[in-house]
DNA sequence: CTGAAAGCGCTTACAG
DNA sequence: CTGAAAGCGCTTACAG
């Protein structure tokens, strides 16, 4: 099944030989160290060159193995019955952190409330006070994301944002959604589904609703998609701090008692699944029902034709990514990517059996 | 920044240490090898199971990577201006052959012409010929390729399918979309688009039609979503062998001379820009257009909102995959997965600068 | 400025 | 049935 001596590339050993050295001083000239003299550095360059010399990954990581340890932590709001959402991106986290151990890689992890701003100041002093070599983090809050993100840059750590950016701070460090761009997909896909006569309801519904820009982005790209198309259409919004369905119906029921030409709903958040429990249980099938994140309860109501549309950015992917962006940059000075911008899933009642986060 | 002595868990080393006896030994063990008496296997796996050993896989590919090359045979169609599809798994393909050339993998890519089905039995052979350890295909001719897969199975070389089933041959070794689902679904969106009373043309333009099982499956699709739902909308077939522009306006001016009332047209691959290029220059801006694949001239038209919705299902990441999976099942004896259905994307105007193949 | 040697954690051919 | 030793291709502390 396999042939012998059937080497990909040459290696250090094999340019010492050529180069008339050891291979330490080989090793030298490959990764720039000072203490070689001119000459033989020359040399020695022009043999890599000549026999474009690959490193041999496995051997380098096996190597630098036996020093020590990198301690990545990672900064998310804790999961919960209604923030189920945040599930996602930590498994994504486990997965890197399963892939990387072998290379002596410790994640930790940093949880906080994401309706409680204390907490997640406290879990950042907590975090900094440890140090690690590198952060992921999804800054919600903005002022203390900055601070802790000043702390970081002082002291050259490392970081990257998932899910959200942090408005105002255009960062290369972000790996996640375009969101203003998914608000302004949700309106195109709703304009294929109502008539030109039709009101659009925008629900807005976050415990802290006055710091989530991401909810407010959501808006922003669909109104911008209404104006940019010039439609004759009607926008409405609805904002409520109160997440509980008998909020939530309560809401419903008075807004749809003066607006009776409602064509679609569009959830700027996961909360989708409450508005989905509303239409379902008031027997209202006409109207188009579109909102964020594969979590089960919404996957629930879109294989019952409820929700017709989810949006999604693969929250695990972002948690994985993140991981291995900072691994990559900590062991081998990658630089970590510019902005990586996620692709925007549509899910529907048909493809969703088949979609991966 | 790093700890010392930080030990992810311990090695053979230790555990020969612990059991009195030498790494052999417990290698042997490791590995279930002949030739260690029961009494020490028991005392050596006692002691791997508490200190839940995991063999640190960068030194076992390292050691192991002396053995020798392993051969993969890929046997794809080739690309060509009008086969451009074909680019992405063998991108995917070129990718998984960089991570992995490490471990001593070659790749060998055998080209076929996706409308010869002489050229594709000529690669066959030149194939099995050499008899690779492991084979990628896309078995777009049934018949050869079961010729080639008897062949596979007898000599025990594993082999994994990409991009499309052979019918009536379900296989666990297949990556790929479930193509009967990307019709239902494909239907699913025109549904959202067109009026009960309007037509629905389903157009399947390929050279070799009568041997194209993925084209007739999205239509079987269609036609299931329509039924199932017990939708009024007529639904028209057009099929041609003649996949050049003049014949595809041909053979749409003819047709819509006598349908008026077509509300969608769904071409079944990705020659969907054929039919893109007629409906922009003859105006025609009120039929919903759909179609397959996420290549060039596709993209530029759902850009310019002549086609509305594009339907992908990641050919790179098939071929990247496939690779992958024969890979990881040639040096570890990890079973090639059941079959693995890729995700079916929903492409439009709007989500397509972030989609990823 | 340069080199010899040990070590990363595994596998294996060989000797007993 | 078992072990000592060499080797995979790199990195690094130490000596000169």
């Amino acid at each position: 099944m396999k042939k012998k001596n059937d080497k990909v590339s040459a290696g250090v050993k094999e340019i010492a030989r050529l180069a008339n050295v050891s291979i330490a001083t080989v090793d030298r000239v490959i990764h720039k160290r000072e203490g070689v003299s001119e000459k033989t550095k020359a040399r020695i360059e022009a043999i890599i060159q000549k026999l474009n010399y690959q490193p041999n990954i496995l051997a380098q990581r096996l190597a630098l193995a036996s020093r020590g340890t990198i301690r990545i932590a990672a900064l998310l709001p804790n999961v919960s019955e209604e923030t189920e959402f945040w599930q996602a991106p930590l498994d994504g986290i486990d997965q890197a952190a399963g892939e990387i151990r072998q290379y002596n890689v410790h994640i930790e992890r940093f949880f906080f409330d994401q309706n409680d701003r204390q907490s997640f100041f406290k879990q950042v002093r907590r975090l900094s006070k440890t140090l690690p070599d590198g952060v992921l983090l999804s800054p919600i809050f903005p002022e203390e994301s900055m601070i802790l993100i000043r702390t970081l840059e002082d002291a050259g750590v490392p970081y990257i944002m998932i899910n959200s950016e942090i408005v105002g701070f255009e960062s290369p460090h972000y790996i996640g959604p375009d969101i203003f761009h998914s608000g302004y997909l949700a309106a195109q896909l709703i304009d294929y589904c109502i008539d030109s006569h039709q009101q659009v309801l925008v629900a807005n519904i976050s415990g802290d609703i006055d710091n989530n820009y991401a909810v407010a982005q959501v808006e922003d790209g669909l109104r911008a998609y209404f104006k940019d198309h010039r439609l004759p259409n009607t926008i409405i919004s609805l904002k409520t701090t109160q997440t509980d369905y008998p909020s939530i119906a309560r809401r419903m029921d008075k807004l749809l008692r003066t607006e009776k030409n409602i064509g679609a709903i569009l959830v700027t958040n996961s909360r989708v699944s409450g508005v989905a429990k509303y239409l379902e249980k008031t027997g209202i099938s006409h109207i188009t029902l579109l909102g964020y994140d594969f979590v089960k309860d919404n996957v629930d109501y879109l294989k019952r034709g409820v929700i017709d549309f989810l949006i999604c950015e693969k929250p695990q992917e972002q948690g994985y990514r993140g991981i291995m962006a900072l691994f990559q940059h900590l062991v081998y000075s990658n630089p970590t990517e510019k902005k990586y911008l996620m692709p925007i899933d549509i899910i529907t009642k048909e493809n969703c059996e088949f979609y991966r986060n």
